[in-house]
Formats: structure tokens, C-alpha cells, sequence
DNA sequence: GTCTATACTGTGATAGAC
DNA sequence: GTCTATCACAGTATAGAC
């Protein structure tokens, strides 16, 4: 093994794949450690606590989310920036997924911790901007439904599709921005039933 | 009180609220037993184990989700069958907020669990349902984010509207309807892209 | 920088008094 | 049926050898 990868690197991936697959609380320094082959103190060594560790292996996610939601909340309401969103928003959930299936799945279990409250923070930007104004409540659960389907079809993808028929990356990413514009792009002018 | 609350009712209730709320490793038999107004050890005395109180907590949920998904599965494919679907999914989101939210978000971290096993079960014969037939992969994620959308969309609501702006749920449900129903009504006709 | 050894806390679960 | 007392164990975290 080469020592350009860092025992703090390796540690941090064995934390997420930990944290993604049996969760933040069920997840153990000493199993944390095993997976990276060193010590659990060498584990405490590099992250000073378990929250540390979750930071580090989630915080750089959740900065990109942040990035990514805050630019369309201040970008114009166009459907060119809806599109623009969109696509960004699927690559973000297929670049991250270990991270963004662990803030799914644990988030509710975190709450407090300042890595998740940024994340909430975020997201709840995002809930406001597309409910202040006087939009029918359809338009607000078409939002709500689009993006959290994309994301958690991806989280359960993760979970029900690994062992079996592994779809190609570029065509989920391309089925998903479809489907997403269809609920998004056109839906000024639908109707309310 | 009246009499006629069962400790083991009382019990269980508090069990599923902590365990949507906090998650299921993180709640104590102790913090399920205060919130109740009773003693760790009788808590054990209703359920043998933990894994037996969260049995009772959301195997009911659970039986329901079962014969919802077996029906559909079963049934024909034509319009009227998915309608029905759709008012009996949302249906079952809508009264099963507490328990769907501990599936969803504790399922992952849960394997193995007998309960969490037959959800899993059932879903993934609806998964094989919808994908077995050479349906394009745009309208296998049509159906995932439509269902998983709306069910995640109940859950983060509780995560975040709780506060707020309480939408009445006979709202929610005739907006959830009407977007699932746009979503997957009309799917057979729809281009790929 | 990584390890061993250990302290301390809280957990799920059992036994037995009432 | 509910309680107190106690158990064995796993968890995070600390101290210090090398």
C-alpha cells in the first residue's frame, strides 16, 4: 500500500461506509477501526470524539448541498435555473451518496449535532423560498415529492439494487433528471387537479 | 385515568414515539419507561426484549403495508387499480405517520429484524412488479420517486413543518393524491424524455 | 503516530421482594 | 403487575508506553 493515503483518510471512509450501512449510533469506534485496520485509539487519535468523525465524513456533503440549494434560493425563479438545479441536484446525490444516505437515514437521530442543523438549515431555506409565496399547496408537495423521491430512490437503490441488477450510473442520472422535469419544468402551467 | 388503558398500550405508544423521534438504538428502556410513567423492568415484563416492543410498535403498520402492496401486486394493471392504489397508499402514509417515519428512517440499520424483514419483503415485490416487465428505466423511477417521494415527503413534513404552518391533512392528502396521480395515471403514455 | 491498558458511564436484561 | 437491586457487557474517552 502506498503511504500517500493517510491513516486520517482511510478512517474517514471507514466511518462513512459504517455510518451509511448500520447507522451513527449502532456503529462503533472499535468496528470503525477494525474496517481500517488500526486501533480504536488511533481512531481518537485523529478525530477527537464520534460526532468529529461524523463531521468529517459527512461535512464536506452537507457544504456542497449548502452551495447548491443556497444558489438556486438566490438565483431567479426561471425555468432555466429549475433546470440547471435539477441536473446539479442529481449529480449531487450521485456523487454522495454514502453521505447523503446517512443524513437521510440518521438525520432524525442527529438532530443538535452542527453538521446536521447546517444541512436542516439548508434545506429548510429551500422549503421556504418555494412556499413563501402564495403557491397552491400541490405545487409545494410537487417540490417536496420530486426532490425527496429523487433522493430517497437513490437512498433505497442503494439498499434493495446492490446485490442484483447494478443499473449504470449514466442512465439513472439520466431517467432521474427526466422524471424530475417533468414534475418541475412545466409546472407553472399546470393544473391544480 | 380510566382503568381501561392497558399499561401495555400506554407502553407501546410511548416505544413508537421515541423511536420515530430519537430512533430506535438510541432510545432507552428507561427513557420509553419515563415517558410512560412506569419502570424500566415493567417494560420488560410487557415485552421480553426491545426488539419485541418495537415489534408491537410498528407490526400493525407493517400488516397493513403488506396487504396494500400484495393487493396491488395481485391486481390487474389497468388505471382504476392504480387509482386506488395511489388513495390507499396516501391513505396508509397518512395513518401510519409514526411508525412509516420509524421504517424509513431506522429500516436501514435495522436488518434482520423480523418485522423490518416482511416490510422489505413487501416492498421489493412491488419493486419486482413494477420492473419485471421491460417498463424503461424512466418509468421504474417515475414510480420510485412518486412513492418514495410521498412517503419521505410525510416524514421530513413531520421533521419540519411540525412547528409551523400545521397544514390541515385533509389538505395534504387530496395534494398528495393529485401529484402521485400525475405522476404515475397517465405513465403509459408518456415519452422517455 | 500508533498502540495497550484502563476508567467510567450507560445499556439491556435477570432475580426476587411486595 | 410493578417495583428495587444487581448483573454482565459494550460504549466513549483518557493516560501513558513505545
Amino acid at each position: 500500500m502506498p503511504s500517500r493515503v493517510r491513516a486520517s483518510d482511510e478512517l474517514r471512509q471507514a466511518a462513512l461506509e459504517q455510518f451509511a450501512t448500520v447507522g451513527f449510533a449502532a456503529s462503533s469506534l472499535q468496528q470503525i477501526a477494525d474496517h481500517a485496520g488500526y486501533s480504536k485509539s488511533s481512531v481518537l487519535y485523529h478525530y477527537a470524539s464520534k460526532e468529529a468523525l461524523l463531521e468529517a465524513a459527512i461535512g464536506p456533503a452537507i457544504d456542497l448541498l449548502e452551495t447548491l440549494l443556497g444558489d438556486f434560493v438566490a438565483g431567479g425563479r426561471t425555468g432555466a435555473a429549475r433546470a440547471t438545479f435539477i441536473e446539479s441536484f442529481v449529480d449531487f446525490l450521485l456523487g454522495n451518496r454514502l453521505a447523503v444516505h446517512t443524513f437521510v437515514n440518521q438525520g432524525q437521530s442527529l438532530r443538535g449535532l452542527p453538521v446536521i442543523e447546517r444541512a436542516n438549515t439548508a434545506i429548510r431555506g429551500l422549503a421556504d423560498s418555494i412556499c413563501d409565496d402564495d403557491a397552491p399547496l400541490a405545487e409545494q408537495m410537487r417540490f417536496g415529492v420530486a426532490l425527496a423521491g429523487a433522493t430517497y430512490t437513490l437512498v433505497a437503490g442503494a439498499t434493495f439494487l446492490d446485490d442484483e441488477q447494478k443499473v449504470a450510473d449514466g442512465d439513472v442520472r439520466e431517467a432521474l433528471i427526466s422524471v424530475l422535469s417533468e414534475l418541475l419544468l412545466t409546472a407553472d402551467s399546470r393544473p391544480t387537479r
